[in-house]
RNA sequence: GUGGGCGUAGCUCAGCUGGUAGAGCACUCGGUUGUGGUCCGAGAUGUCGCGGGUUCGAGCCCCGUCGUUCACCCCA
């Protein structure tokens, strides 16, 4: 009897080695510039009350709509797949009373978000996000900080090739004269009637159409960035100036949308040029009405997601992944029984010194044991016998280049230690 | 959710107008005693994604299905 092969679910991505080094890599890149910014590790569920979605993200963007997943629980609970990470961290906020202590709650998270739609390139069901999210003070400064974060992540891969857009959605006053003066703009445009439905949900989504036509005839279109009023206006115009300070590039796009509901004032949106279709790496903004909608103080906040799998994407594209991959400093052939207890006794101490060790097992041939510590790339090799054993020393062999040293097993960590920090220097 | 491409050994793929499968790389072993990378030799591996159909006969044709990929949509 022969079991069927069980396949891993539609469109989820998996890392496996070696990839899976590159990605673990990118990943700390992205996260290291919001640690020194003090800003403090989150670990949430990856489910929650499916009211925290429709509510928080908003039933009328596609993400509530038509991309999550929902169940039942055994309790008859409805629980949904986190879907983006910011409603998440507002709920744990509010629940575990953080707000009530010194403001900005500075936190960072990482982990898997999940989206059922069609997969594409760069495109998962399962995909990764890091994120951070500043809560309670409405501050530029604060605005501009939070850019420059992920900013810093994605300079830190090494990436070149993207933009970071900004722009302001404005306080509720602007958000509602510009939306009345839009929905009477697109009733003169001849919609289709799909459009015209998207349109009467969120007028904004409009300026994200891709189609030609629907481009030019936007042309016109009255800017929200036009609408602003005077303290949002002012508010967007401290942003832009601290980024210059800081040397942050960025252009301003009044046409930017987003695709979740809560976003106020300062919005922002990373676009990688060498992605295809799915060009965005990170975006993200304030949230002006969030935490009190999800039943919290009114308090503002800012936050962004990057994502992990599309950063990746963009390194590969851009070649700026570090080539040291993974390679280990001793390659340790033991040669019968009793060897092998000292193989794993002196990895264990050389481990504790920090020098990666690994070990031939499997009593294969001295010379497989040779090809199996040649393709691991381990720099040194050792080959432990009853000779050595008895001798109490063993030949060190550098692969690069053949060198044979005689090194006694005690001395065997703090020779290998600074050979291999002579080396790295 | 809609549309196009693809699905043959672990990987990349070949397989002519239908006659029951091949290459390169990788892998294992060997080229006499305990030392890798090159070279030489030998070897293992496929329900040709899955299910139906047409046919004397299907990896090649048809239908369905699953997966994948690209685009729309949407977004990380």
């Amino acid at each position: 009897m022969k079991y069927e092969k069980i396949q891993a679910p539609k469109g989820v991505r998996e890392y496996l080695p070696p990839e899976s080094t590159a990605f673990e890599w990118v990943r700390e890149q992205l996260i290291a510039p919001a640690r020194l910014a003090g800003y403090q590790l989150m670990e949430l569920p990856v489910f929650e009350d499916t009211n925290l979605f429709s509510r928080g993200v908003g039933e009328s963007t596609d993400v509530v709509s038509k991309e999550m997943y929902t169940f039942e629980d055994r309790g008859g609970r409805s629980i949904t797949l986190r879907p983006e990470g910011t409603a998440g961290v507002m709920r744990a906020v509010i629940e575990q009373n953080l707000d009530r202590g010194q403001l900005p709650v500075k936190v960072w998270y990482s982990g898997q978000y999940f989206r059922a739609e069609r997969p594409q390139a760069g495109r998962y069901r399962q995909f990764y996000q890091v994120g951070i999210e500043a809560i309670g003070l409405d501050d530029p400064a604060i605005d501009a900080e939070v850019i420059a974060i992920a900013y810093q992540g994605f300079k830190k891969i090494g990436l070149k090739n993207f933009t970071l857009q900004i722009t302001s959605l404005g306080d509720a006053p602007s958000r509602a004269a510009h939306r009345a003066d839009l929905m009477k703009f697109y009733k003169t445009l001849n919609l289709d009637e799909a459009t015209a439905a998207r349109a009467e949900v969120n007028p904004l989504r409009l300026f994200d159409d891709k189609r030609p036509e629907m481009i030019a005839a936007m042309a016109n279109a009255p800017l929200l960035l036009d609408y602003l009023s005077l303290d949002a206006s002012d508010n967007f115009k401290k942003v832009q100036s601290y980024l210059s300070a800081m040397n942050i590039e960025y252009t301003i796009n009044p046409r930017m949308v987003r695709g979740l509901d809560y976003y106020t004032g300062t919005t922002f949106e990373f676009v990688h040029s060498d992605l295809g279709a799915q060009s965005g790496i990170g975006g993200g903004g304030r949230y002006d009405g969030l935490m009190e909608i999800l039943g919290g103080q009114p308090l503002s906040g800012i936050g962004f997601g990057l994502g992990v799998d599309r950063a990746l994407l963009a390194a590969i594209a851009e070649g700026v992944l570090p080539s040291d991959s993974f390679t280990s400093d001793l390659f340790i052939i033991p040669l019968g029984e009793s060897a092998m207890t000292s193989a794993l006794t002196i990895a264990s101490e050389l481990r504790n010194a920090a020098i990666t060790t690994e070990i031939a097992f499997g009593d294969r041939a001295l010379k497989g044991a040779m090809k199996a510590a040649d393709k691991s790339g381990a720099r040194y090799v050792v080959v432990l016998g009853e000779a050595e054993l008895q001798a109490g020393s063993v030949e060190l062999k550098r692969m690069e280049d053949g060198a044979v040293t005689s090194v006694k097993i005690e001395q065997l960590s703090r020779e290998l230690g600074s050979l291999l920090s002579a080396q790295r220097n």
